[in-house]
RNA sequence: GCGCCGGUGCCCGAGCGGCCCAAGGGAACGGCCUGCAAAGCCGUACAGUCGCGGGUUCAAAUCCCGCCCGGCGCUCCA
């Protein structure tokens, strides 16, 4: 049975599941206006991971995730180009899917929903809101009557007194608000900003209610994962519940949030600057996106996790052993997609990741497999295909892609020069072989010698 | 200030009451293999004990209390 921590009850619990072998997930998207960063890559992995692994135990997801295409940011974007808002979340939607899908190799969610194409839905539902009392209307928007929503804060485990006193420490009180707490569902229109036409007059929605619209809308009451980082429990998620409460719908059953990611001991935020974007890291090296996933596998989701260039390198390193038993398997005529299983293995990476998503142990279990098959592979052991095709297996359930062939490209000129070195090691004329394999070195490429023949690979 | 989460080897990072004289990865060292390498395997060292001090228990890295340090939230934020 699949469990998972769940921030409203504060507890690993079994996975709710609205329909039997069916989970709806939906996870908080950006806001596209400039560079996703690694914070972005660590949430979208994150319920990648989630999703890959109920698939792998035969679950039939229904993944969504937002975008939000409209927003001060954005605003203000287009306003300093010169350029439309549409125009600019277009853009930027663009290089956040290039980096997220194409080259991080997270799989797309099922429904990619905008804002903008949501706000009947919206209005709808704040004339629920406002039709039964727990929302109100002035010149300035639509605020929610925070105080009559029960439980408001359960999601971050505060009072509405605590709450309160850091709303009124921390923001400047509004007067158009009847209580600090309150907030805005529909901001009304300011001059030279897109509008819609609602019964409150020309304006736009505020942030919450787009994903409750769309996760409602897409997902169905009572869906079972919302998941997101844990800097949007408050106030994001908490106002999101807050308004599905008000309105009387069920909305998620299970609050999953994963962790900040750090930079030298600081969050990786756009306002701290301190970021940087997954297109400068993908760039510095072929192997960081598989390197990336690997790393953040190897931490927990809960866990605040550092990221410099030397857990880059070490993660890189990781990845190696992975396709070096590949090609170990290959050389030996060991297919890595074999029938057979390693059941014990199977069994504890199972175990780990049913319990929270324990993808650091699912990891080591991968890495005890790699082991257990390249020593099978040593001596001829007929559990080698099992151990390979396990290993194999496992990463893939983790999104960690195998190097199945050898890069494409124009490959002659290496082969004969390989073929050329076998010819002089054959006769001896290991000052020629060696030659032979610096200019090789010198090219990139590594040679390896087996009992079955020299293989090659780019370095 | 209030709330929440952490502090485990040289580095990253699991474990969260007995199976721990603490997983896995990286780095190091020795051996085997190799013409030499690479890759791999085997082994060793590194945590004299898991931030510090008390306590609970037959038993604690794991639970409780206090303290120190770090992070996150309370504000747009993944």
């Amino acid at each position: 049975m699949i469990r998972l921590f769940d921030t409203l009850t504060g507890a690993v619990r079994p996975l709710a599941q609205r329909d039997e072998g069916k989970v709806s997930l939906y996870a908080c998207g950006p806001t596209v206006y400039d560079h996703p960063h690694l914070g972005h890559a660590r949430q979208a992995m994150t319920y990648d991971f989630m999703r890959r692994y109920f698939e792998w135990r035969g679950l039939e997801v229904h993944h969504a995730a937002n975008v939000t295409d409209i927003d001060d940011n954005i605003i203000n974007r287009a306003k300093r180009e010169g350029s439309t808002e549409s125009a600019v979340a277009a853009e930027w939607k663009a290089v956040y899917d290039e980096a997220i899908f194409e080259r991080l190799n997270i799989l797309r969610p099922h429904d990619r929903p905008h804002a903008t194409e949501f706000v009947a839905q919206m209005v709808e539902f704040i004339e629920t809101l406002v039709d039964n009392g727990t929302a109100y209307a002035n010149e300035s928007g639509v605020y929610l009557r925070v105080h009559l929503v029960e439980g408001y804060g359960d999601l971050v485990h505060r009072s509405l007194e605590e709450l309160r006193e850091g709303a009124g420490a921390r923001v400047d009180v509004d007067d158009n608000k009847e209580d600090p707490l309150d907030f805005a569902l529909w901001k009304a229109a300011k001059p030279g900003e897109p509008v819609w036409p609602s019964p409150w007059g020309d304006g736009r929605p505020g942030w919450h209610i787009e994903c409750v619209a769309m996760s409602l809308g897409i997902l169905g009451d009572g869906f079972d994962l919302h998941g997101g980082g844990t800097d949007l429990a408050f106030p994001h998620h908490t106002n999101e519940r807050a308004e599905a409460i008000a309105a009387g719908r069920d909305f998620a059953q299970h609050w999953v949030h994963n962790a900040m990611l750090n930079i030298g001991g600081e969050k990786m935020s756009k306002s701290l600057g301190n970021y940087t974007t997954i297109g400068a890291l993908l760039d510095e090296h072929p192997d960081n996106g598989r390197a990336l996933r690997l790393a953040l596998l190897q931490t927990h989701y809960r866990k605040v996790m550092e990221l410099n260039p030397a857990v880059m390198e070490q993660a890189r390193e990781g990845v190696k052993r992975l396709d070096a038993m590949a090609r170990k398997a290959t050389s030996a005529g060991v297919p890595l997609d074999g029938p057979e299983r390693d059941t014990g293995a199977i069994t504890a990476f199972t175990t780990a990741m049913d319990d929270d998503l324990g993808t650091p142990e699912g990891v080591a279990t991968m890495f005890e497999t790699i082991r257990r098959a390249n020593a099978a592979l040593d001596v001829g052991d007929d559990t080698a295909g099992a151990l390979v095709a396990t290993a194999v297996e496992l990463a893939e359930a983790m999104g960690l892609e195998v190097q199945r062939t050898k890069p494409t490209g124009d490959d002659t000129d290496i082969d004969a020069l390989v073929v050329a070195r076998t010819q002089a090691r054959a006769e001896k004329d290991f000052v020629e072989a060696d030659r032979i394999r610096d200019e090789l070195t010198a090219l990139g490429i590594t040679v390896e010698d087996t009992p079955n023949g020299p293989i090659w690979h780019r370095s």
